[in-house]
DNA sequence: GGAAATTAGTGTACTTTTGACACCAAGTCA
DNA sequence: TGACTTGGTGTCAAAAGTACACTAATTTCC
């Protein structure tokens, strides 16, 4: 129906009241496997053991972006600052906090917490050599998580952290980013493992470097591994282009 | 700073209201170039040159999803039922709805007209001659338009519309979606026409058809097109495999 | 000091994919 | 019947991908 007139005021009825929220699925790499940073939310009369993790998120503040609120968020109860973050899917199911073994940490820590929260997702991708995670703000602990040990996580947060290893893997395979998730130093057989592991398949080593040396980014240094009980490997580092 | 103990509630002072929406750009082919689907949002005491244009979008409400609200705001203001519709982006910029040429409409459609809102950006790939779009709800009309000839949208709806644009190249180019955009019944050049607007670059016609045949979807009919002033199609169609 | 263990590092042959390139065919219109 | 327009086809060379096996450098243990 095709209507110029003057009509009623439509969206009166449709809106509603939202919880904003950002959610940030930190990888990490050990050069063995990759872990995922998960806190701790502490209730006033919890045990230990009811301990509830998430991933670090929280709502966003009434004047900050929603990059600068993942960056605020990820830094305050974590102390993990300067990080590449990149937003990948927003969610917001209907009933994505009403479970109920979260209610009471949302009836301590929200001013409505029956309210519908929609959270944006974010991930990033770290060396944990070069952070180390501090827990601060509501966060009792923070610390990583091998990829395969995630225990059930408040909300939905186990979706949010297997749809954002989707997103890390496509773009890794797009020949993205990968090297945020690197010390500053690595080796080829580092650099090798990490594919494998976000890729989950095995690569052939000469084909891989074959690849890797084609990539002018990518440049040696003057450097040895030192420490190591075999044969030390060369050092690269990455050089981004302009 | 990391603490076990009780503290205060923290999140109370991060909250805020927000209104939730969502926008879809909806790309429709018409043969011969790109065009996106617009809406006129029409005030009581505007004249047609005031007509502000923008694309489908609306709040969505207290109890459905994002998929669904994107659904249902695409229908209600343009008659498109049924077509795919891909989430892409989350848009939250704090001043993406404060400019001074849309406050009009704001006071008149929104309940808190001044409240920050975010949005989540769809996008959408249909064929022009399968679907006719007719305005309804606050939509004054719903019109396609050429890509190259957007006028200046309310709020950032031109981000979005350029944001949805760039995504839709990612995803052709990664092989996925781009039969949604076109007729049931089509031909190799149309194919590879759409492919070229999308791309924004010339394709050689020997590669791309050597290309099309090694797709096991598309497969040809026992028909050719009619009514043209050349040498008619093969005419093809693309069927899902399962 | 030598042996064992461990990871680093290297090249070649085959297959597949991509990219460049030019002409005839079938229909419409004047 | 000739001019115009788009449809339709094959080959060759270059680049990229894939499969595959041995020697080298270091540490530790005996």
């Amino acid at each position: 129906m095709k209507t110029n007139a003057p009509r009623p005021i439509e969206s009166d009825l449709t809106g509603s009241d939202f919880d904003l929220s950002v959610d940030n699925v930190v990888f990490g790499f050990d050069g063995d496997q990759l872990q995922v940073l998960l806190i701790g939310l502490t209730g006033e009369d919890m045990r230990p053991e009811q301990f509830h993790m998430a991933i670090p998120g929280d709502l966003v503040k009434a004047n900050e972006g929603l990059d600068e609120a993942a960056h605020r968020i990820l830094s305050s109860l974590t102390s993990l600052k300067g990080v590449f973050l990149k937003q990948f899917y927003a969610f917001g199911a209907p009933d994505r906090v009403i479970e109920e073994k979260d209610r009471e940490w949302l009836m301590r820590s929200r001013r409505y917490p029956k309210r519908r929260a929609v959270t944006v997702g974010y991930y990033s991708l770290v060396s944990i050599a070069d952070y180390l995670p501090v827990a601060s703000s509501f966060a009792s602990k923070a610390e990583w998580c091998p990829l395969a040990d995630i225990p059930p996580l408040t909300f939905d947060h186990n979706e949010i952290v297997a749809a954002g290893l989707e997103r890390l893997r496509q773009d890794v395979a797009h020949h993205n980013i990968i090297f945020e998730l690197l010390p500053e130093k690595f080796t080829l057989g580092q650099l090798q493992r990490l594919h494998e592991i976000i890729l989950g398949k095995s690569l052939d080593k000469r084909n891989f470097r074959k690849n890797v040396k084609r990539m002018s980014e990518v440049v040696p240094l003057d450097e040895k591994q030192a420490g190591v009980l075999h044969k030390p490997a060369q050092l690269y580092t990455y050089k981004k282009s302009v």
